[in-house]
DNA sequence: CTCGATCCCTGGACGC
DNA sequence: TGCGTCCAGGGATCGA
């Protein structure tokens, strides 16, 4: 599952790969989670990817502008989101096609750039002028590129769990399900706690841990569960230094207790619960204690 | 503002 | 071997 070590990696590799290659033609088979695929057949052939980023968990092919407005300094890029199975892999043109190959871009050097996604979780979009930057400011901070300051300001300034905070990218852009359980066990919070609850120090080390956990991810190509492959179709090899993710039913790598699995904002949330202490309720514990006792 | 529920989609796991 | 069933999960959307 792709989520911002992964998109990089791939974004890296495609940089290096087809950055500066023009787009003969355009080819699609399904294309129900694609915005507008009638635009990406007029608009993508003739148009040469400049360069390849990464945009949270999108990567961003920005395009040179249509020959019509070649002095117009209009922004226009795809935007390829891998959603769960997605991949985005230059291939020879004689390489047998994987089975749900949904978009084929034929480059100028003889190559194509698949686009392969079983689920079809993914999403593709043509965008330029506003409606790019419009689409770009949906989301929130880059983890990577946000100071801790405004990282334990943003967090704390929110009620909603922390894990949702984590996933929601409106808040935080590029962070999913395996990064969000990991460095929520490194920095030793409860899923469930609310972000208003948290202590600056706290929230904090959820910063330096996420941080430091993105980059060892990146530097080791992503995680591989199930269907990830980078641009060179090979998988990652982070899976092997997950500490809680998938591991319910497993000893705590810190303290041998179970790890838990539990559903917080409707996703499955691994943790330890002697590290990762349910959050209390404000004082009243005694009390409800108390009233439990008489009404039994 | 935040929540849960629901849908999208396919392949893999599991039970018989 | 071959069914059927369940489930995963990012994100959009809707109603509470």
């Amino acid at each position: 599952m792709p989520e911002l070590p992964e998109v990089e990696t791939v974004a890296r590799d495609l940089q290096k790969e087809i950055a500066g290659q023009n787009i003969v033609s355009l080819t699609l088979g399904k294309s129900d989670f694609i915005d507008n695929p009638g635009l990406l057949e007029r608009e993508l052939p003739g148009r040469t990817i400049l360069r390849v980023e990464r945009y949270g968990k999108f990567m961003l092919l920005r395009l040179s502008p249509p020959a019509s407005e070649a002095s117009i300094q209009t922004q226009s890029a795809l935007l390829v989101h891998l959603g769960m199975t997605g991949a985005l892999i230059p291939r020879a043109v004689s390489d047998p096609r994987a089975k749900h190959t949904h978009v084929v871009i034929l480059l100028g050097d003889g190559r194509e750039l698949r686009y392969v996604d079983p689920r079809r979780f993914g999403r593709m979009a043509y965008l330029s002028g506003d409606s790019l930057s419009k689409e770009l400011r949906r989301f929130g901070l880059d983890p990577l590129e946000t100071s801790k300051n405004e990282f334990v300001k943003q967090i704390r300034s929110r009620k909603a769990r922390i894990k949702a905070l984590l996933l929601d990218q409106t808040v935080l852009r590029g962070v999913g399900n395996i990064y969000a359980d990991e460095s929520l066990w490194k920095a030793r919070i409860h899923p469930a706690q609310l972000g208003a609850r948290l202590k600056e120090r706290q929230v904090g080390k959820l910063f330096s841990e996420l941080q430091r956990i993105l980059h060892n991810a990146i530097r080791l190509r992503g995680s591989s569960i199930s269907d990830f492959l980078d641009a060179e179709g090979l998988p990652g090899e982070y899976q092997q230094h997950h500490r809680v993710y998938g591991r319910e039913g497993k000893p705590c790598f810190r303290c041998k207790t179970v790890v838990r699995r539990i559903i917080v904002a409707g996703r499955s949330s691994y943790f330890c619960p002697n590290c990762q202490p349910v959050p209390r309720r404000r004082k009243h514990s005694a009390r409800i204690k108390s009233k439990k006792a008489k009404a039994a």
